[in-house]
DNA sequence: AACGTTCTTGACGTTGACGTCAACGTAAAG
DNA sequence: CTTTACGTTGACGTCAACGTCAAGAACGTT
């Protein structure tokens, strides 16, 4: 549809869902530079497959992107972002990992509703400031 | 303006409306330290009066680093936060400026419902990951 | 007058999140 | 085979948001 069909396409699509994507296809497509998918992966963020020296990203890596970017747009701190995915993939087989997991998520759970208390005084506050500057504008006529 | 009621220490008690703070008092009350405080100023963020040398801050004062912090905690630069804050105190005399600002309350709001977005979204995978690992808890017993 | 507290202005250090070369490998295209 | 395009690893630069001294001023207390 957008391009044609580049020069390093996949090289083996010989399985059934399996695509991959290079390192410049998943910067295009999330709308950030190569650099700073390769500052996730130092950071530990990502982990995409490595054949031979080249990076090679699965939708399981392009998932977790996702998910890096959604933190930022919300103003986490990479490292942060990092110990959340962690968490959703860490092992829960022993009843204390689960118990830790279920702590996290709560801590997680207690930030997310301060921002969303923010978040909605910000936006009554500028809803507020927009009706005054609408009847401001029906003085001037 | 200046009725030379107090002193640079904690000032006089009485005084209904016109309290004022030092430095240190508006700091750990909204729990950062006057190095931030300072900062702040120095971005244009907050203009406290001075007295001689010694800045004297005002509710105004307070007002505005209040939401200097609820802009920090939704992950705004520093910088933006300045011209969110400054419109509020704009001119809205003539109608090219009423008009300027209104746009500018429109880019804001979607901003901040972009973050609800993700906010949602973030706050939904919580739930679902947290009843995944409470059913893995169930099974452990 | 000497002292301690709180305030002031620099000025340099630090951390996070990348940007920006440099120098090199590799694989398809001309 | 050379070019071209994309990939790789360092390593240093930058910008925001402060932290951290250093050195002095202003003022009440002893």
């Amino acid at each position: 549809m957008t391009t044609r069909t580049t020069a390093t396409t996949p090289p083996a699509p010989s399985d059934e869902g399996g695509r991959t994507w290079t390192i410049a296809e998943v910067a295009e497509e999330f709308g950030v530079t190569h650099r700073t998918v390769r500052h996730y992966e130092a950071l530990g963020l990502l982990s995409p497959e490595r054949r031979g020296t080249t990076r090679v990203y699965h939708r399981r890596d392009r998932t977790r992107l996702g998910l890096v970017l959604r933190g930022r747009r919300l103003g986490f701190p990479l490292e942060e972002i990092r110990t959340i995915i962690d968490l959703y993939d860490a092992p829960r087989g022993r009843r204390s990992q689960l118990e830790y997991v279920l702590a996290q998520i709560d801590a997680r759970r207690a930030d997310l509703e301060q921002r969303r208390a923010d978040l909605e005084a910000a936006l009554t506050e500028l809803d507020g400031f927009e009706r005054r500057c609408r009847e401001d504008l029906d003085r001037i006529g």
